[in-house]
DNA sequence: TCATATAGTTCAGAATCCATACTAATTCTG
DNA sequence: CAGAATTAGTATGGATTCTGAACTATATGA
């Protein structure tokens, strides 16, 4: 390696960035505050705030809500905020379904559309063009609300490149190098950040962050049970994505080193033990050609209301697999919190103990009690997700909205 | 947690201490650049450059070497180089020696000593006493040699709290909770960067980075076989360092989830597995009272040179247990290369093989052929660990040296 | 010896922040 | 109810540091 990253230098326009970013983020999701408020939170004095505060209205995405009543002395504030005329567009395609959705500067998810559709071995033109239907339908919508997009996010499950905008390998798909390349900013026309390719998992841990359970928790591992198991790392509010962009791929660990063999070619992966297929399989829940994971998903419940010992042992054994993955984490990037996504959380009833037992047996006392959650989101994870990842880029970045 | 990290603000000075540390970066070790080639390099101007190294001319980290012979038409540039005269402490206390060196900003170990002592269980004082004799030694032969400290760094084996100067627990030498504060600083009196208090496995990973095989792999896992198993991940040329600081400890991710019960608490860890105890009584080596662990090591090892049966045995489920924790991080972080040091580096010519049958089976193709390394750095690689972490405290920041 | 090429310096102009002084709008007090 | 006190926000001047263009310095080659 040894990629002397060539840096770029600093310029004096440099430090006006930094503070723009810096006010902003002071605004948060729908958090009000005034210009004597963020002058006195940032350390930045009152006129440079004042002279930030300008640009940003400037860009659309502050507003000013007028006089604040603060019932104290003294001359009242101004009341700043996110507009929630801006948004992002977000997109999903997923085994079983395609789905966009647009969530705006205050978090709030305005538009929200589903459509199932079992998309393995479907050509990835075919796809993108029914998508691509979706988002406009999407696009108008936000529109009618008034709405401006400011760019988006497409979350697909597998490997991606997200400078070149390909996917590198989704083998639930069985898409293998697809580029997408302009298909994918034409989900989000003229939005000024573009759309950016995204891992199903990275954006639902960042969903988890942004409009989940991930706030109280701080720092910790997503886990997302879907046909594979994939992952995502956040850390300091932020998704580590690792040295080549692939970190969190937990499904692939070695949780079982005298295991099952993997689809990967490996051997004891948590996938062997925790995914879809394999839970079910050793449930005894047969495969029934068609039928949706969620309906299989749904069966299994059943049976393990019903105390079928088969169900039940096969579930434990994935918690117990989950345990090994967590302490991983929890060892090796001080982690100290997880959050079990897609068939974890519709079977939280029965993970839950056999994990907190395994934890307990395994490293006790290294995470503290409430330390697992449970995802509420349900299958808009990945796409709000994808649509906040593109909302941060912007408040991230306002000044490219400056003339 | 939540904690919205309150940012300081950007200002205009904030400009040049990034750029001053930009072309120290340029020069790297050891590499001579002209003025002119760091504007190449950096993008910024030559007015800029010139002034930026006039500063740093005046802080004494860099020197001009004179005219350099180009051959070429034109002037030729004036070449410039980190000083040797400027250099940083590494100390270490180890369960059995101390062990203090002298690097200079070319890299160069300018001085190194080390002491024989069983440390387990003594008292924190007298071992810094003692350790404070070494490193007035080391600062008269730094001295001597015309070599002026910048900063230094102490290395111990367990949990430190950096920013406090706090040993949290070093089960292997019977500390827990010790503040060293003002000893700490006392070891290199007047130094402007300080010294830092570090753990051992995380400076050797570093000393990997700077001074052995890591610049070549990029980014890579260090795990460190001593008393206890360490590591430390090394990623985008710098210590990873997690959320809590504590990031790297793989001596107590899971291994063998049905395995042996831990000092931890915990079970199945890759400490007993691994660890030089376990190693050791699997081997059937005996535990002699009194006798170095370096003494058992190459005992083990006549074994194993002999083909000993339970000997073999015992290094080969290491290196399994190894793989384990590899394969873990390669998939969690995305890191594709390891180094490992202490005794597995002791005992390389049979932990090789078994570690790498063992990737082969649980991740065929993960990792590229070389990616596995053996240090070679021994008993120095903490302190030149914890000196270097010095040096680029000042590298980073240089304008703490101007007026 | 002079043209050409490259290295490095000088200086004016622009961007940006801070400190200070100012104006604006509200509540409190006599 | 008028003026003092308090807080919000704006305007102005000075300091820092970058860029760009013009300049000086020192080499090679014809």
């Amino acid at each position: 390696m040894n990629t002397r990253t060539a840096e770029a230098p600093g310029r004096v326009g440099d430090v006006r960035r930094r503070n723009l970013a810096l006010v902003l983020g002071r605004l948060g999701p729908e958090a009000v505050a005034t210009r004597a408020d963020i002058a006195a939170a940032t350390g930045l004095t009152k006129a440079s705030v004042s002279s930030l505060v300008a640009d940003l209205l400037e860009t659309g995405l502050v507003e000013e809500l007028g006089v604040t009543r603060a019932g104290e002395r003294g001359r009242p504030g101004v009341g700043l905020s996110l507009s929630a005329r801006r948004g992002a567009l977000g997109a999903e395609v997923n085994v079983d379904y395609l789905a966009v959705g647009v969530v705006d500067l205050h978090g709030a998810l305005r538009f929200h559309e589903i459509a199932e559709r079992l998309n393995h071995g479907r050509p990835t033109q075919e796809v993108l063009a029914e998508l691509a239907a979706l988002t406009a339908r999407a696009t108008q919508a936000a529109g009618a609300e008034g709405i401006e997009l400011l760019g988006g996010g497409l979350a697909v499950p597998g490997l991606v490149d997200p400078d070149r905008g390909r996917v590198l390998t989704a083998p639930n798909l069985g898409w293998r190098g697809a580029s997408l390349g302009q298909a994918l900013d034409a989900l989000a026309p003229g939005a000024p950040y573009g759309v950016v390719l995204t891992n199903e998992a990275n954006s639902a841990a960042l969903a988890e962050l942004w409009y989940g359970r991930g706030a109280e928790l701080g720092d910790y591992l997503y886990i997302s049970g879907e046909v594979g198991v994939g992952g995502g790392l956040v850390m300091g509010s932020e998704l580590f994505a690792g040295p080549g962009g692939n970190a969190g791929e937990v499904g692939h660990m070695v949780v079982a080193p005298g295991g099952e063999r993997c689809s990967c070619g490996g051997r004891g992966c948590l996938e062997t033990v925790a995914g879809q297929d394999a839970i079910l399989a050793a449930a005894g829940i047969p495969a029934d050609a068609g039928e949706s994971a969620a309906a299989r998903i749904a069966a299994l419940a059943s049976a393990l209301a019903a105390g079928d010992a088969r169900a039940l042992d096969a579930v434990g054994r994935a918690g117990g697999a989950l345990a090994v993955a967590v302490v991983g984490a929890a060892r090796l990037v001080d982690l100290s919190a997880a959050v079990l996504g897609g068939h974890f959380a519709a079977l939280r009833e029965w993970i839950e103990p056999a994990l907190a037992a395994a934890l307990d047996d395994l490293a006790p006392g290294l995470l503290a009690p409430g330390a697992i959650a449970f995802s509420d989101l349900g299958t808009t994870a990945a796409l709000r997700g994808a649509a906040g990842a593109a909302l941060r880029r912007a408040l991230g970045a306002p000044h490219v909205l400056l003339p």
